[in-house]
RNA sequence: GGUCAGAUGGCCGAGCGGUUAGGCACAGGUCUGCAAAACCUGAUACAGCGGUUCAAGUCCGCUUCUGACCUCCA
């Protein structure tokens, strides 16, 4: 059943056999967000794949070290080096300190992780703890031989490095390419040459956020924090690196080659990038003003929107596009993952009022086989959903009473169900209402039921539409009158 | 302009050489006091034009359209 995990690599843009290079220990990074303004629903996009990705790789046994970072600091804005730090440029304009600024947006982001039900990773480094790491990073790139430093500032020799080694090995570009086609930005007479980026930016009089360095008071360049804490906490070469599908051509492959520069080594084995959401066929993102965040989802106040949506409802949509795939947002498409979603929890629900028979029609183990198939084939979830309505249709049948399931099957079912719709997709369900509703409704239920066995229809038809209006759904089964929040 | 991806039924989305993915919506049926749910059945599809093949949404070429990247972006 857990036949061989394939992966695909964007380094050499095929599926590969996931080979661990620690077994049973697996490393990934994952570029984490910079915190100077809410996340919005595309860049959770991102973070749930990765924690499917997490997910599934422990639910195999594997023992990740997941490190995903927050970028709260070195992060350059407008045209290439010659911006300011983000988050100072926030501060300033908020009169709040830099620290404050990413404080607020790290809290918040954490928030929305846990609303989604997305694990936290393993260690989460932050950028302006490690400058250290990365001032010695630039030192040893320096002796190398692939930078050079400029009145305070240090960059990236980009034409050296690819003398001896490929620069556009991930966007599979050529330099050639990229030096005729990349505008020329002004300001930049510092560089040598027109893709160089800067490894060390030396502090302006109003740069906020500044350390000591050999070449200058100042901050490091956005791609360092990557390269220096991946390589600090998982080592020079670990299994997985990943992103978003847009950080290719210029963060990640500036990251491949500060790597390569410093210690000779490509950071990961496979490169794992997701793709983007987008909302009427475009990119959702800030510039464009089709972005949205998720708590407006989760309301429905915004007017993209035509209601809200349960946090829950918004991580099963995105389940059910492969995270390769663009996926464009809609509010017909979440209704239709809202139904789907619900009608998937409610037979999860029936699992444990299941009774099994001395025979079997169904037999779980080819059912189970698929799903593991599914998400060996690079973490295909939406087939694996697809499966899993079968075992969502299969359960219904049986509670029902017109299939039939023997103990040993049944028991199979039911970590099934668990294994994947719990652990694996992070699925839970949103309708355990806590407290006393459930004693007052059966109160209720109970008062219906006795109305019904007399005939007295108007009775119980006002109360079930009235339950129905205050979002409690009524259901006469075989066994008694079930209810359902809406 | 350059580079790279896509175009699948009313909608969202898998599949990528031969066998109806799945969900939502729709139609018919079963059950039920009526609903709802559930279950069963059904109809719609692979952008266009050529080619390869016994066989092509699935491979190749061209055309049209869309998007991403080339500048910060998940």
């Amino acid at each position: 059943m857990k036949q061989d995990l394939f992966v695909y690599n964007t380094l050499t843009r095929k599926k590969e056999k996931f080979k661990a290079i620690n077994a049973p220990h697996v490393g990934m990074y994952v570029c984490g967000p910079t915190v100077y303004s809410d996340a919005h629903l595309g860049n959770c996009r991102t973070y749930i794949s990765f924690d499917i990705i997490f997910r599934y790789l422990n639910h195999l046994g594997y023992k990740v070290r997941y490190v995903r970072n927050i970028t709260d600091a070195g992060h350059l804005e407008g045209d290439a080096d010659e911006g300011e730090d983000k988050i100072s440029k926030k501060a300033k304009l908020a009169k709040l300190e830099p620290m404050e600024i990413a404080q607020k947006y790290t809290v918040g982001f954490h928030d929305v992780m846990q609303i989604l039900n997305i694990l936290p990773p393993s260690i989460e480094p932050l950028a302006t703890g490690h400058v250290i790491e990365q001032i010695e990073l630039v030192k040893t790139i320096l002796e190398k031989g692939y930078a050079y430093e400029v009145d305070g500032s240090v960059y990236f020799d980009v034409e050296k490095y690819n003398s001896t080694n490929d620069y556009g090995v991930l966007s599979g570009r050529n330099l050639d390419d990229l030096l005729t086609n990349t505008r020329s930005l002004g300001g930049q007479q510092e560089k040598r040459g027109k893709l160089d980026f800067a490894l060390w930016i030396k502090a302006k009089p109003e740069t906020l956020m500044k350390w000591p360095s050999p070449w200058s008071v100042g901050l490091p360049g956005w791609h360092l924090e990557c390269s220096a804490m991946s390589e600090k906490y998982l080592g020079e070469h670990f299994d997985i690196h990943g992103g978003g599908i847009d950080l290719i051509p210029t963060h990640h492959t500036n990251e491949i080659a500060q790597n390569m520069a410093a210690c000779g080594k490509t950071p990961a084995n496979y490169w794992v990038h997701t793709n983007m959401l987008t909302v009427n066929g475009q990119k959702m993102s800030k510039s464009l003003g089709n972005s949205f965040l998720p708590h407006e989802l989760f309301s429905g106040e915004n007017s993209i929107l035509n209601k809200g949506y349960s946090p829950m409802t918004v991580r099963f949509f995105m389940l059910q596009a492969h995270y390769r795939s663009t996926l464009d947002f809609s509010n017909d498409a979440m209704e239709a993952s809202e139904k789907g979603f619900k009608r998937l929890m409610n037979s999860f629900g029936l699992l444990k009022d299941l009774k099994a028979s001395s025979t079997t029609e169904v037999e779980i183990k080819s059912l189970s086989d698929r799903c593991y198939e599914a998400m060996n084939d690079d973490f295909n979830s939406p087939v694996l959903i697809a499966e899993l309505f079968e075992a969502s249709r299969i359960i219904n049948s049986v509670y029902d009473g017109k299939l039939k399931i023997d103990a040993e099957n049944l028991e199979l079912l039911k970590q099934l169900m668990n294994s994947f719709v719990l652990d694996v997709l992070g699925l839970k369900d949103e309708q355990a209402a806590g407290d006393d509703l459930p004693q007052v409704l059966n109160f209720i239920v109970n008062l219906r039921n006795e109305a019904k066995s007399s005939q007295d229809y108007a009775t119980s038809d006002k109360i079930r539409n009235g339950l129905q209006q205050i979002g409690i759904q009524l259901k006469d089964t075989k066994e008694g009158t079930n209810w359902t929040k809406i």
